[in-house]
Parts: structure tokens; C-alpha cells; sequence
DNA sequence: GTCTATAAGCAGATAGAC
DNA sequence: GTCTATCTGCTTATAGAC
């Protein structure tokens, strides 16, 4: 077999870009051939089971990406509120500045709400369950962590829809600016 | 000609349903005529132009709905906190207890973000514009009124997508008892 | 105002050559 | 691993009877 044009991890973040564009429904496979450059029946190749495959990889990519390049680049001697800014840093970065939507917005829309719904409603729990762990370390109690940690996620997710539905990411931008002291004031 | 079944309002509210499900790309005819039961050729005997006629009623739709069953049913002459308390209460039925979407966040993807863009930017401003007054009424600077009023838009977008995504409904309810308080603190 | 019937095109998906 | 060619079904939309 020939040598592959790209690799599946840069197709799969190409797919990426389609489906938080365009939502699940919204995505065809003719958008999906355009940005990759492949035809359909290569996309089959990699993706056997078709749209669904490659929604699914998306997801997982994207659940690898938060890991590698928002959570583990942080360095735990910090002390927590550089932590927290250093976060929101990479956070900027993994959803492109705003421009497009986060996946677990958008697969939990239409048809793919069905078919995603358990893995993304454990995705929003271990995030949850993330931040709520560092929270606790900056010394915050349970309940408030836990409370700071949802508020926080949810600000991060509708600072993304103000930002797409006004067409003004700086709105995005100014929250995740704004989140550290929030996270940790009084 | 024969009288209608149902009013042209009550049929927009069952299409609005299904759009804030399923989104714009991801609602079919079939879809709105199993939710309104009328056959698609009747459905176009209401909207001429189809699709994007049905979605831009809906989106009036909300726009009018909003100002009548939030805004114009607070008490002027209440203090702030309580009118403030009041619209949290007509937005958690305006939302339907964060069971569909908001109209804003899905018709701003997809091909509907090209076709609404800037009927859908304005209402966001609007709305940024409302709380802001009321918020200076409420004794904060400008600066700072306008900051509390993006981060309840950003709340309340952000409140919809963490419960749809995590299927718990009560993290909207719970922000949004939250707000008020937020609103106005220090 | 609501319906039946139908058209043209695009959707997701597959077979098989190279 | 990538392609051309093709299938079936569903999509939006329209014509016209009642």
C-alpha cells in the first residue's frame, strides 16, 4: 500500500474544525472530502463506519488534546492562581480563539445528541471533577469548589456561543481573562 | 378558504421546538410536519420561502417572546434585586427548564449562521444593552454594569449547553438561581 | 387551508480498479 | 491508500385537486 499524504491525526483534526462549524447534521460528507482533500470513499478507508467514526474521532481527539496541551503543560509547583491563568491560556489555544464551537456543544445537538450522549456527559463530569480537585488545593471547601468548578465550565462554553452569535470573539477572549481571580476570589 | 387547524403562532412554537433540538441543518421537513402534523405542502402555504422563512419566525418568535414573557412582566417599581430575581424565574420558563437550546446559540452554526448572522448579532447586543441599564439602575458604573451584563448572557448561554451536553437540567436551574445575587454583589 | 403526487438533487454509503 | 463510478433513500420544493 502506498505511503499515506497525511497523517490520520492530521485528517482527523481537519474533520475537527467541519464538525464544530457546522454541527453533526449540519456536516456532509462533500464538506468533510473539501477540507481533507480526500475523496469520499478514502475518508471510508480510515473511517469504516462512515460519519459516525469520524464524529467519534473527533471527540476522542479532542479528549487527548484538552489532556496534552491544557492540563499537562501546567506545572504543579506554581502556586494555584498561575495555575489557574496558564489554563485558560492553553484554553484560549484549544478552541481556536473562539472561532469555532467546543465539540461537546455541538454533539449534543440533533442526531448526534443520541448517539454521543454517554461520553459527553462524562466528559463534562471529569472536567468538572478536574477543576474541582484543583480548586480544592488553592484551598477552597468541596461545596465551593465544586460550585466555582461548574460556574467555571459553564462561562468557558457560553463565552463561546456570545463570542459565535454576536461574530465578536473577544468576548471570549475577556472571560477566559477574567476567570483566574474569579476561580479564586474572596 | 377553510379555517386554520391551529393559529400561525402555535404552529411556530412546535417548529421552534424542533429547531432548537435538532438545529438548523439538522431539522428536516419531515421533521416539522411530524411536530405541527400538517404535510409539508401546507407547511409552505405558512412560510412561501420554506426552511429559512420557518426559522426566521421562529427566531421573531423568541424575540417576541422575550420581551413579553420576561421583560415586560417585572415590576418596575420593585427593587432591583427582586426585578432581577423575577426575570431569572421568566427565563427558566422561556428556557423551558433548560430542555432545548437557545434560538441564538444553534441558528449561529451551520448554514444558518451565514443566513442570520446579523439578525442574531443584534439581539445579542440588545440584550447586552438591556441589562446593562438595568444593572446601572441598580447603582454600578457603566463599566462595570456592562462586564456583569456580558457575563450573565455568558452564564445563562453557557448554563443551556452544560446542561444539554451533561443531561442534567438542574445546572441551568442552579445558575440561574445563582445570578441575581451575582449580579449585585460587593 | 390542507391535501396527494411528484420532481430534481444531494445525502450517506459501497464495489472494485489501480 | 486513493481513486472513479454507482446505488438507494431522503432532502427541499412545487403543481394542482378539493
Amino acid at each position: 500500500m502506498p505511503a499515506a499524504l497525511q497523517s490520520k491525526e492530521a485528517v482527523i483534526k481537519q474533520l475537527s474544525a467541519v464538525f464544530r462549524t457546522h454541527g453533526y447534521d449540519g456536516t456532509t460528507l462533500s464538506l468533510l472530502s473539501e477540507a481533507t482533500g480526500l475523496v469520499k470513499a478514502s475518508l471510508y478507508h480510515y473511517f469504516p463506519k462512515g460519519k459516525q467514526d469520524m464524529a467519534l474521532a473527533v471527540i476522542q481527539n479532542r479528549t487527548e488534546l484538552f489532556k496534552r496541551e491544557v492540563i499537562e503543560p501546567i506545572d504543579p509547583d506554581l502556586d494555584m492562581r498561575q495555575q489557574f491563568e496558564i489554563m485558560c491560556d492553553n484554553l484560549i489555544h484549544y478552541y481556536d480563539h473562539g472561532r469555532f464551537a467546543c465539540s461537546m456543544e455541538v454533539f449534543s445537538l440533533g442526531q448526534s445528541r443520541i448517539l454521543f450522549q454517554a461520553i459527553i456527559a462524562e466528559r463534562v463530569e471529569a472536567w468538572i471533577e478536574l477543576l474541582t480537585t484543583m480548586l480544592k488545593k488553592a484551598g477552597l471547601t468541596e461545596t465551593l469548589a465544586r460550585q466555582r468548578a461548574i460556574d467555571a465550565i459553564v462561562r468557558i462554553e457560553g463565552a463561546l456561543v456570545v463570542a459565535r452569535a454576536s461574530g465578536n470573539e473577544q468576548y471570549f477572549i475577556d472571560t477566559l481573562h477574567a476567570l483566574p481571580a474569579q476561580l479564586l476570589e474572596q
